[in-house]
DNA sequence: ATTAAATTACGAATAAATTCGTAGAACAAA
DNA sequence: TTTGTTCTACGAATTTATTCGTAATTTAAT
């Protein structure tokens, strides 16, 4: 019996590898030198530390590595959809209990939403109520 | 915004500490014994394994142990929700780019929901609408 | 072409999480 | 008391993640 996981664990990324994944996701193709840019405008961090995780995210196929012209770029391989569907299934199961719904009401019951967003989740859930 | 305390990342536990810490938030007090027969349901591991998270997680201040009569009982000592607003926390910011809103429409849209939570949601959704 | 700077490859150190082996201590049954 | 079982302590192996040092290569500047 395992944990369950609907990605391999070898395709999951980690939270650093997360944060580089976001950059490729948002910017397309990048060179070590931007994500590393990037990346320190938040925290400290060498580049040889970034180039070693893109080089390791190569490896796994979590991204790509193209000669283009001659600049090494790296590609986002996963779909970043699915990615985020797998880390709120996790959260999901490892925190509340497998159920949606108690993620649901714990994050509402937390955070302050506009009157905008409010009005949206009212529509969403509208269309639920004709679906089911 | 979020109501949250942050968690010093010596107190967050991991995922294996977590998966002992919602059977400790269960059942109250446990032996070692009971949290390995607990979790043997679910998946394989060693008697040891559990001791040494355990022992781990008491080091770390995550549970504490007392010797009841003769019996080691482990008590959580961490607040189930705190905890949990720190892992949604952590979610929010590292995959939906801060944005909790963002996490609870892609739930929403992912997993399915009944009339009952629907409408628990509804009414949830009215609440926040008046505190605005 | 030679030097300096930036980029990349590679290996390794460090840290953390997870797992288990072995042995000792406590307990129960005979 | 002796024997067998259960529980605990301790150390260590394994795996994975994270970080960086150093050297090689490429690019740019003089």
């Amino acid at each position: 019996m395992w944990k369950i996981q609907i990605m391999s664990r070898q395709l999951m990324p980690t939270d650093s590898e997360l944060e580089i994944l976001q950059l490729l996701w948002k910017n397309g193709s990048c060179s070590v030198k931007q994500i590393h840019e990037a990346i320190s405008e938040r925290r400290e961090v060498g580049y040889t530390t970034v180039l070693k995780l893109m080089q390791i995210m190569a490896e796994k196929g979590i991204c790509s590595r193209k000669l283009v012209g001659k600049l090494h770029l790296y590609e986002a391989k996963l779909p970043e959809q699915g990615v985020k569907r797998n880390k709120l299934k996790n959260v999901i199961d490892q925190v509340f209990e497998g159920s949606a719904m108690n993620l649901v009401m714990q994050t509402l019951g937390h955070y302050e939403a506009s009157k905008e967003e409010i009005k949206e989740l009212k529509i969403l859930l509208e269309q639920m109520e004709k679906k089911n």
